[in-house]
RNA sequence: UCCAGAGUAGCUCAAUGGUAGAGCAAUCGGCUGUUAACCGAUGGGUUGUAGGUUCGAGCCCUACCUCUGGAGCCA
């Protein structure tokens, strides 16, 4: 029976016999004696094999080389030198699939962008084994939180027909040959289908029937954007509370990312240690500082202020009504108040349609949390919930009401105050992990011109 | 999309306009406990592509391609 390497490292006591299975990192040889390096990402740590001449299969040793698959069995034993606890002496090696010399992964350093172009191999590596363990806990750890609060998963559609959306470019879903726009009714769902930007509208029909629901799935965007921190393609979770004010939408939200921080920290330590040491040596002490201290709240009047006495001149000008650019963002988070903060209250020229009118009538009930080295995180807002306030807004955005039809519906039947947010899972690991680009947090990055894997 | 930078051996990088090199990897050999093992030897190149300047271009000029960083858009 097989035994998964990290269980062998954890093992309390010798065992007379293991077997275990992976793929050779290095294979260090001596006159009549090999070690071998095995690691089936399990864990980051490889498990030692040590191969003499009494192993059955001593003789094909030779095409054991780095990255072939391996199975491995012999006694578990207390290792007598410096470097791991426990290692296996070979009592059989046996290959099962060999590898080439032109296997592209060293026992050296790669560059991230080199790994990028053999992304089918990277998650060999020890960065991605870490990065792609840690992002299966925290995929675990957000339905975990909603799910401990009552919030109920919603799965919102992936395909839309409503382009209504005013969240970026859409990717136009059809099944016509040629032109698509020449005949819309023709096409598979009789009019102009795209993929999703955001589950929110639909996320907020569920929160008025069924409270607190949230949403965890693919999101498409076709902007032309070339960042470290945008992808055509990534992961967007999206809570969505009935009977909920902007005051509870911000409390959610930080709970949130406390509740992450603490969680990586608590459960991906092997993998957090790796992040930094080699990643971002801030990484560890960043997280603790996110779970033990409280978030700031501004309100975007203040922000503007603090901004425009920082005694330091921007590349974009600061002034009321304008948006925060990403080096204001960075300067209020990094600089003025070095933890993360929570900018609320904004202009209502510069948010969407959809956010609660303040009664100063010149804000909207907006929040977004800021935090250091990404900037924006979490963009979220009490919901416009008065039917007439909501239909003088969409004018005001010069949006037709009558494309959201049944947006209007939910202001007619039985409004409730309600809010939430968005956030892009992908950041969020960037944030917890010290990985800088977002091509390096996903298991194949989809970005303008790259589509390879 | 805009601005800046970079493309040289499988990888990471050198090379005043004048004979393209090193470390690692690979291959072969050595070594009685290694830890990115170590020691020795060998093979490895249309310098991103296409033009141009020059007696001579990896180096200078033009265009294009790709990548990286920053910006915009945003999550």
């Amino acid at each position: 029976m097989r035994t998964l390497i990290k269980h062998a490292l954890a093992a309390a006591a010798p065992a007379e016999s293991a077997t275990v299975m992976g793929w050779i990192r290095t294979r260090r040889d001596s006159k009549d004696f090999s070690f071998l390096a095995l690691n089936d990402g399990s864990c980051a740590a490889n498990l030692q094999v040590v191969v003499d001449s009494n192993t059955s299969g001593f003789d094909e040793l030779a095409r054991f080389t780095t990255g072939a698959s391996a199975t491995v069995e012999g006694p578990l034993v207390a290792s007598p030198a410096a470097g791991q606890k426990w290692e296996i002496h070979a009592r059989r090696i046996e290959l099962i699939g060999g590898s080439d010399p032109a296997y592209p992964l060293q026992k050296k350093g790669h560059t991230l962008e080199f790994l990028r172009t053999i992304a089918h191999l990277r998650p060999r590596s020890n960065l991605f084994g870490a990065v792609f363990r840690t992002r299966s806990a925290l995929a675990f750890a957000v339905h975990r939180f909603f799910q401990e609060r009552d919030f109920v998963c919603v799965h919102t559609p992936i395909i839309t027909a409503s382009d209504c959306e005013g969240a970026g470019e859409m990717f136009r879903v059809t099944s016509l040959k040629g032109d698509p726009d020449a005949k819309p009714e023709a096409d598979f769902f009789a009019k102009p289908a795209y993929l999703t930007v955001s589950g929110q509208l639909e996320a907020e029909t569920f929160a008025c029937a069924l409270s607190n629901v949230y949403t965890f799935g693919p999101t498409f965007r076709a902007e032309n954007s070339n960042t470290a921190r945008h992808a055509a393609e990534f992961w967007m979770i999206e809570p969505e509370m009935a009977f909920c004010d902007l005051q509870g939408d911000m409390d959610l939200g930080e709970a949130f990312l406390k509740a992450m921080a603490a969680y990586t920290l608590e459960h991906c330590a092997e993998d957090l240690a790796f992040f930094n040491r080699f990643v971002d040596p801030g990484t560890i002490d960043r997280l603790k500082f996110v779970v033990e201290r409280p978030f700031l709240r501004l309100p975007y009047t203040e922000a503007v202020e603090i901004l425009k006495s920082a005694g330091r001149t921007f590349e974009f000008p600061v002034a009321y009504g304008l948006n925060l650019q990403s080096e204001h963002e960075r300067f209020l988070t990094e600089d003025h108040c070095k933890c993360p903060v929570t900018v609320f209250d904004y202009p209502r020229e510069i948010k969407p349609f959809y956010m609660r009118l303040n009664d100063d009538e010149k804000t909207v009930r907006a929040m977004d949390v800021l935090v250091p080295g990404i900037g924006e995180v979490i963009g979220g807002s009490q919901r416009e919930e008065r039917l007439e306030a909501l239909e003088a807004s969409l004018r005001y955005h010069q949006l037709d009401p009558k494309d959201y039809w049944w947006y209007l519906d939910l202001r007619r039947f039985g409004t409730v105050p309600h809010a939430g947010f968005g956030l892009g899972f992908e950041r969020l690991l960037m944030f917890l992990t010290g990985v800088s680009n977002i091509r390096d947090v996903i298991p194949f990055a989809r970005t303008p011109g790259n589509a390879e894997f």
